[in-house]
DNA sequence: GGGGTCCTGGCT
DNA sequence: AGCCAGGACCCC
């Protein structure tokens, strides 16, 4: 099987791994090889390739399964957009090295070995799309960078940073920043000119609700707007302006580690129920990030996006006929059933997740 | 609450 | 040859 999706986890690890490799370095050039990737772009790919070349990568943020990259002028100024990278269900961000800088402890200059190296830098992969050709830390003046910049041992050669999607229904592009400050620290007066880069959100995001990995996530919101839906809980989970970064697989094995039916009308989950939903939707995030947390490092070179969905253990997602794992514990045998929900499936235990009373 | 659209490739 | 999955967003 190839091509797992990534959800919130793999663009956390994503994340993680382009604030560790790539921040400071500046955009030589784009390569657009495929425009689709930039339908969400609408002044077009040419547009997008002029507006990003000069300017260099300066911080790397998330929200969900967002993941956006602010930039810097040339003078080292914040640029007031931001580039927008979502991977879809088949997305990948691929970090690969260009070979020649001096590489750490490596000696012998082994021209086989240099050459092999080459011949993987300029290896196009299949359903390569966008490829931005970043130079080496610092090569223009990124005074102003943050977060961590590229590893040091790596950071005075070029890099490649390619965007690869099977499926094209994820894409790139740039959207104004505008502030987003938490309703926690509103209060403690950000000067409006002044707003921190952590407190801005590029336009397009800023309708995504913080997720429950967000140091701001607001549980109490959440209950605010399940009370106020008439829509059945998991179509709710699935709503990015409710809860972000849930995705059909999460929602599955949240609604069965609370035992819920993914029909029951949110308003009439008790203030406990949605207390013991969030907190399985965010232990079933946290797990997938620690243990699809094969490290970036490992990675970049290669594949990134694709970790550990293998390893998950799955109590619900993909299940059907298979017995319900928290029965079994109880002694008792109840197979998974799979039922048709929003054009898609839902996996639930019969037994746990009863269907709510009609009315 | 419902449904359609984007898109590819693996499956029947 | 046709179906179907899936996230985000669109419309009614």
């Amino acid at each position: 099987m190839e091509g797992t999706m990534p959800e919130l986890p793999e663009v956390e690890t994503v994340r993680a791994g382009i604030a560790d490799h790539s921040l400071g370095r500046p955009v030589r050039a784009v390569r657009v090889v495929d425009a689709r990737s930039l339908r969400r772009h609408l002044p077009g790919p040419a547009h997008f390739e002029t507006a990003l070349t000069g300017r260099a990568l300066r911080g790397a943020y998330r929200r969900g399964k967002y993941l956006w990259l602010t930039l810097s002028e040339a003078d080292g100024t914040l640029a007031d957009e931001a580039l927008v990278v979502h991977l879809g269900m088949s997305g990948q961000l691929l970090v690969r090295d260009e070979p020649g800088g001096d590489s750490g402890s490596e000696s012998g200059s082994d021209s086989g070995n240099e050459s092999e190296a080459r011949a993987a830098f300029d290896e196009q992969p299949r359903h390569l799309r966008v490829a931005l050709e970043l130079g080496p830390v610092g090569a223009t003046s990124v005074a102003g960078a943050t977060g961590g910049a590229a590893s040091a041992n790596r950071a005075n050669t070029g890099q490649r940073l390619l965007f690869v999607d099977q499926r094209i229904f994820g894409g790139m592009f740039l959207s104004p920043l505008v502030p987003d400050v938490p309703a926690a620290v509103a209060t403690n007066k950000v000067a409006p000119g002044e707003v921190p880069e952590r407190f801005l959100v590029p336009e397009a995001v800023k309708h995504i609700a913080r997720d429950p990995l967000d140091e701001f996530f607001d549980p109490a919101a959440v209950r605010r707007k399940f009370l106020r839906t008439s829509s059945g809980i998991k179509k709710v989970l699935l709503d990015q302006s409710v809860i972000s970064g849930v995705g059909n697989i999460y929602a599955d094995e949240a609604l069965w580690r609370a035992r819920l039916h993914y029909a029951k009308p949110a308003r009439t989950l008790s203030a406990a129920q949605t207390r013991e939903l969030l907190e399985a939707v965010t232990q079933v995030l946290r797990e997938s990030l620690a243990a699809g947390g094969t490290s970036f490092d490992a990675l970049y070179v290669n594949v990134l996006g694709e970790s550990g969905y293998f390893e998950r253990s799955l109590n619900a997602y993909g299940r059907a006929g298979e017995p319900c794992h928290r029965c079994a514990e109880a002694g008792r045998t109840t197979l998974m059933v799979r039922e048709p929900f929003q054009n898609r499936s839902s996996y639930r235990c019969p037994h746990c997740q009863r269907a709510p009373r009609s009315r």
